[in-house]
DNA sequence: ATATTTAAGTAGATCGATGCAATACTTTTC
DNA sequence: GAAAAGTATTGCATCGATCTACTTAAATAT
């Protein structure tokens, strides 16, 4: 319970604490001789650095700071994940929150992280997040914030897939297939992600014979498997019978397939079924959900590259970065044959 | 850029940095009208807390460290996001590492966290943790560890499913199919938990005429699905053709489900499968999937209730607590037949 | 009118590592 | 042999909030 300083460290080496500090840091203005006494002291005493004490000095924490939604869904586990090892690697410790895509639980994770004087966070915003309230929070600070995943503003770095393209691309492959219409199922309705993967879909299916229409899915749900049984149930039960339901994600696409059967219907027999993200899982259904790979190992280590790039130097112009997509085609999609 | 700190705050108010620092924390000894005019002082200068400066002065940190395997796994993910809420309700930070399974990464970041100062840990010990090396870390700051879902020693706090129970659960249920035999497939080898549902099936199945060879299942394979699928191959290429296949968790059994397929047999019909915790994915599986939850909502809750007591009262002894399992029967299991 | 209590506020040391400026102590140079 | 150059080391102010001990002013008691 007795701490261990630095200074009780140099007293047992019989040097100053300066030189103790100096030989902790690896100067090589320090003689092998003395700086083997000092670990060896350092090592008899059971000294802890005190990162709070050194980070309060050098005015930095080298922690990096991460909110997502839910790592429930194993796309942004993935993502989280691969940013925890690459801040490590670096040599930073990783604060996390998870705001439930809620603004509210957002901005006071924002506000403590802030406090606890992070050099940079990762941002996944929740649904509806503006760039108001975020500065607000963050600018007194002048922490750097990376977007992630969904972006709020053009002012601000962001990472994410290049979901356009990926509408664009699920887009073809479902009108190849013949499909006379198709919907789309939950996502969180205020994201940029969902309305770029809308437009994208609408790019993609313009000019073809598959009557998309986006505002059949304006009512939307959540970005899980419970949005996904919901959403379908709510467009079956309108009498809307598409040729695709083309989930938002995965995670919403395990609903989708729950509640088809439910009513006797089977994914890729008598609806073809669709998606993005492409986590493990969906090759293991069965049947193997057709969806557009978006990479989260990808945008996590570009992430990390781009916020740990803009703390170095905070004066670069805010950088975009959109990583392509991969249309992975399964049986779900793959078996389509129209209705008799 | 320029810091705002407590003492521009009380100059702009006009007070002292020591009457600031007690507004800011609430002192019912200055009176509304001076805490007033600090608040206003705050906000007008964009005044952010320091939680470092504060935090080595109190010599607490109000950060607390989680460290868990592989949050790709939806169990540890719920655990995980528990531990962060209720971590957060307490008014503390959470501090994350992944250990991968990885003792060596877990010891860094096991260093990392006690060089932080964090409050408390909550473990989940990578497979093969020992005592020894986890307290050559950690007892030089006396920092309480808690540990979660595994266990290596008696010595510390420990909350987990009561995984003994589970296996007698589940065997019972698969006895009562008239299964003829029974194998257990993936999961840590080195861990407690294993080590308990093993004991727990095979006292289960003791008595009944389920042959359970658990050295079957000891060439084991990782807690995902590709150990799944791995670990049903090589029994089934062993020609081994259990009646029952019991998967070590969900993440598993989804492999399994996989793997079968691939050889042509259909869980639930050919072979029986089932599993221990219950996410929320085995529910909407095809067929739907027999696991005993092990809610690890309630296993973070009683987790986070613990360590904070712990660190309130450092002397109280060693506590263990374990969360009570419940048997869902679903169709992976219920339909099975003997083959023909 | 004085003593006593309470309220309101403050000075200054403190937590532990850092890093500048300065000082010992060698070694080299002229 | 003194000056210069280099090597090894150190003293001390610093980061920003906290908290004990103290002062002053006002309110209440005797």
């Amino acid at each position: 319970m007795n701490k261990v300083t630095l200074n009780d460290v140099s007293r047992a080496a019989g040097v100053s604490r300066s030189t103790a500090s100096l030989v902790l840091r690896g100067s090589s203005r320090i003689p092998e001789a003395t700086s083997d006494r000092v670990r060896l002291a350092m090592a008899e005493l059971g000294y802890v650095y005190n990162r709070h004490a050194a980070n309060m000095r050098r005015s930095q924490s080298m922690t990096l700071g991460l909110i997502v939604t839910d790592i429930r869904n194993p796309y942004f586990a993935g993502l989280t994940m691969t940013i925890e090892e690459a801040a490590h690697e670096a040599g930073y410790t990783l604060l996390v929150g998870y705001s439930r895509d809620d603004v509210e639980r957002q901005a006071l994770q924002l506000e403590t992280m802030v406090q606890q004087q992070v050099d940079g966070i990762f941002l996944l915003p929740a649904e509806g997040t503006e760039l108001a309230p975020v500065c607000q929070i963050v600018d007194r600070s002048s922490v750097p914030v990376l977007q992630l995943a969904r972006y709020f503003s053009e002012e601000m770095d962001y990472v994410g897939p290049d979901n356009i393209l990926a509408g664009q691309r699920l887009a073809r492959h479902v009108s190849s297939l013949g499909a006379a219409s198709a919907v789309l199922i939950g996502g969180p309705e205020y994201s940029s992600a969902r309305t770029e993967r809308i437009k994208g879909l609408e790019t993609g299916f313009a000019g073809s014979s598959v009557a998309f229409d986006a505002s059949l899915s304006a009512a939307t749900t959540t970005n899980n498997a419970a949005g996904g049984s919901e959403g379908v149930a709510r467009v079956l039960d309108q009498g809307i019978w598409p040729d695709c339901i083309i989930a938002y994600s995965d995670a919403v696409a395990l609903g989708i397939y729950a509640e088809l059967r439910r009513r006797n219907l089977e994914p890729g027999r008598d609806v073809s079924v669709a998606s993005f993200d492409d986590i493990a899982m969906a090759e293991l259904l069965l049947p193997p959900l057709t969806s557009v790979a978006t990479y989260p190992e990808l945008i996590a280590r570009k992430a990390a590259e781009m916020l740990l790039n803009r703390i170095r130097d905070s004066s670069l112009d805010p950088q975009r970065s959109l990583i392509e997509p991969a249309l992975k085609i399964r049986a779900s999609t793959a078996q389509w044959r129209p209705r008799t």
